[in-house]
RNA sequence: GGGUCACUGGCAGAGUGGUCGAUUGCACCGGUCUUGAAAACCGGCGAGGGUAACACCUCCCAAGGUUCAAAUCCUUGGUGGCCCGCCA
């Protein structure tokens, strides 16, 4: 959520910076008028209250002293009918200010450049060089299939479209992914925390995919429980309606999970191959830090990914993102793009983002400092999507034969 | 899944309808004493919101309810202990 003093004191910047990010200004005057009803409901509330609990006391006190307290008791009752007139007037402005606050995403950072879409990303920086082949490259659902690795069909057969079935050697070099991803987070101190995959609806809330994005989620319909489309939700909301020492931050994990994601508006886009599944594997970065800290770390964790492809040896590209395909949450996103020769292009492998204290301010994340309480800055990033790092192992390290050459990083995990 | 007992400030632990947001001990912070420390003594000390600062509001696991008034009574849920059942 958006800091609903910057709608109160500095709105016209405020209405800029959300424009910037699509939101049109009856949406943001919407706001503004919503959050001074429910300070106007709250006060006067209040002050009934305070009324109330003053006459209640007399009671006591008449009672005690043998007095009447039949007038008494009439004024009471009467305020009662009032007081619970105003309460109701409070909850319902309160409703109506979560369903529009809820809706509205992050500003974006000053230095964000502008843009419609992904077109206008910015590129950073390149990072290794793609390789040249002496043949036409493959795409990867063709040599996923020629090696045996991963199986279309039968994960259409098992669940549906956009489900398959990794197997042999695929699997296995899953499963070194996923370790040999694990143990270089920690070597840059990311500590490794194991989370549920099914998550409650206030989870969601406080890190925004709810209450705007319900139609992207497989929910468990009689439990009221998620599937989590990315560690993000559960390693974030850890410390949900936390008050963490100062001194404890940054908190920096790493973890990782299966992800599942409906794809509900991609249509038909990346339906071949596995670039874009139901439900996929990822190691994911999260860290939870000092106001102060959140733009160091943020840095930290671009190098954490890079340098994991590098050692790799994947050639990528790092991409700041424009105003326009900045996330709901994100104040600012760096992508890495990882090389695809089969595609001819860079593809999104892993996405960094600062959400400052957005999701904070959902979930009640605070740090205290010299007794204030503060609210933290939470900060994602995926250490690579596992399926996707496969991908572009298979495309970057195929042999005229089809074969695919292990990277060296990995073998002793195989 | 069934039964039963419990859930109070950082911890321990009083409080069973009314000046209780909560006795007390430990811990913690300040002071006196001391070369310094410990001990002893004195004072302070739960949290969230709100305010320029007060005021004020809220919080005794959570959500409802009864009552003029709830930590205290009732209902539902959660978590934990123990017993039974089941399972990996």
């Amino acid at each position: 959520m958006i800091d609903l003093k910057l709608i109160q004191n500095s709105f016209d910047s405020t209405a800029t910076a959300l424009r910037r990010k699509k939101v049109d200004s009856e949406l943001i005057e919407s706001l503004k008028i919503a959050n001074e009803n429910l300070k106007t409901a709250k006060l006067a509330y209040e002050s009934l209250q305070a009324k109330q609990n003053e006459m209640s006391r007399l009671f006591g006190q008449y009672k005690k002293e043998g007095k009447s307290t039949d007038e008494l008791k009439i004024e009471v009752d009467a305020n009662k009918l009032l007081l619970n007139e105003l309460l109701e007037t409070q909850r319902q402005a309160e409703e109506a200010l979560e369903a529009i606050a809820m809706r509205v995403p992050n500003l974006p950072d000053a230095e964000v450049p502008d843009g419609e879409d992904e077109n206008d990303n910015v590129e950073i920086q390149k990072v290794l060089t793609p390789p040249t082949f002496e043949f036409t490259p493959k795409e990867h659902w063709e040599l996923a299939e020629q090696n045996g690795w991963i199986d279309f069909e039968r994960g259409v057969k098992l669940a549906k479209s956009r489900f398959s079935v990794v197997s042999g050697i695929g699997a296995r070099l899953e499963r070194a992914l996923i370790n040999f991803m694990l143990d270089f987070n920690r070597e840059r101190g990311f500590m490794e925390v194991s989370v549920p995959m099914l998550v409650n609806r206030r989870a969601l809330e406080g890190t925004g995919q709810l209450p705007k994005f319900e139609d992207d989620l497989f929910k468990v319909e009689e439990e009221e429980l998620f599937l989590i489309p990315t560690a993000e939700v559960p390693l974030t909301n850890l410390y949900q309606d936390e008050i963490i020492n100062a001194a404890e931050l940054p908190i920096k994990m790493t973890g990782y999970t299966s992800c599942f994601r409906k794809e509900a508006g991609s249509g038909g886009r990346d339906v071949r191959g596995m670039i874009r599944q139901h439900q996929f594997h990822k190691v994911e970065l999260v860290a939870i830090t000092r106001a102060d800290q959140s733009d160091v770390v943020f840095d930290e964790m671009v190098a954490c990914a890079s340098d994991l492809l590098a050692a790799l040896g994947l050639p990528h590209r790092l991409v700041t993102l424009c105003t326009g395909d900045l996330g709901f949450g994100a104040a600012r996103t760096v992508d890495l793009e990882v090389w695809l020769p089969g595609q001819n292009t860079y593809r999104e492998i892993s996405s960094v983002s600062n959400t400052r204290d957005f999701q904070a301010r959902r979930a009640r994340i605070r740090y205290k400092e010299e007794g204030k309480n503060m609210l933290a800055h939470t900060l994602n990033g995926s250490s690579l999507a596992v399926g996707r790092t496969m991908i572009a192992i298979m495309e970057n390290f195929q042999q005229e034969d089809g074969s695919i050459r292990i990277p060296d990083v990995l073998q002793k995990y195989l």
